[in-house]
DNA sequence: TAAATCCTGTCA
DNA sequence: TGACAGGATTTA
């Protein structure tokens, strides 16, 4: 799905269109994108006005004026688009949401994996907030805070960056891509990196995150932007879908392996095991 | 730790 | 026709 750099792509999207909007109606043609069901959703966000948009790692925070929140999540293939009522219907769009001022908010969702949950209430929020480690980008990803979670896991250094318990955010593409920058191969266990790996990871880490950010992220798929626009971070990839080409490195030919269950690319000249 | 699952589309 | 796809959870 997106990661991190798209969905805040598309938080920044959504705070700057539909801040202050009142939700007047909504339309749905899948009832299971809306959690727990599309009658408590609808109950608790009809006639309310949106007040923020936050985000933690992959999951959207939409607060409303009662104190509740949406909480979005766009697994592999959903987006979320803002469009002037009248325009024509996007391509997947399965549940809309009919603003004041003559504006949709529409999820579209190809895979219908993702889903727009109510959270209704503090204690179910702090229990969706605590199922996320340290947020990159922020102070509580310090390199202290990374090597204890690093040093402290035995399995693949992939896998641990990939789990949304150890780090918020992280998912296939800035995955491989990181990893890649560190020269660190992605089947290494993470309790056997040097402290010098993990300074130098933790730091590709940000500088990756952060540049895909600047370019709205990566759409090697059906990732858009909530005005429908590609990403084009993917022409800085280095690896990610580039298996078969030479490294930019060190011109070795680009391996595509198995790591979790995920297509995994890396440089098997770069990135020794 | 791996595979199946939730879905639909695309590519080899 | 089958394998695979930015995710994450459940089951074997």
């Amino acid at each position: 799905m997106p990661e991190l750099p798209e969905v805040e792509t598309i938080r920044r999207g959504l705070e700057n269109s539909v801040t202050g909007r009142k939700i007047l109606k909504i339309e749905y043609d899948v009832p299971k994108l809306l959690l727990p069901s599309p009658q408590k959703v609808e109950q608790a966000a009809i006639g309310t006005k949106i007040t923020d948009i936050k985000r933690i790692g992959k999951l959207l925070l939409i607060s409303l004026s009662n104190g509740k929140k949406l909480g979005v999540h766009l697994k592999l293939t959903g987006r979320l688009l803002v469009r002037k009522k009248g325009s024509p219907k996007d391509d997947w769009q399965h549940v809309t949401m009919i603003l004041d001022q003559n504006l949709e908010l529409r999820f579209s969702e190809l895979r219908k994996f993702g889903y727009i949950k109510l959270i209704d209430s503090d204690n179910e929020l702090k229990k969706i907030l605590s199922e996320f480690g340290p947020e990159p980008l922020t102070p509580d990803f310090s390199l202290e805070a990374f090597k204890k979670i690093i040093s402290g896991k035995k399995k693949k250094i992939k896998e641990v960056l990939m789990d949304q318990k150890n780090m918020a955010g992280i998912g296939n593409i800035y995955a491989d891509e990181s990893l890649f920058a560190a020269k660190i191969h992605p089947e290494r266990l993470s309790n056997s990196l040097t402290s010098q790996e993990m300074e130098t990871l933790h730091k590709e880490i940000e500088r990756i995150l952060k540049e895909a950010i600047k370019y709205r992220g990566t759409s090697v798929d059906s990732y858009r932007d909530t005005e429908g626009n590609k990403g084009d971070y993917g022409k800085f990839h280095k690896v990610f879908r580039l298996e078969g080409k030479p490294c930019p490195i060190c011109g070795t030919i680009i391996k595509k392996i198995r790591v979790g269950g995920r297509g995994t690319h890396f440089c098997p000249n770069c990135q020794k095991i």
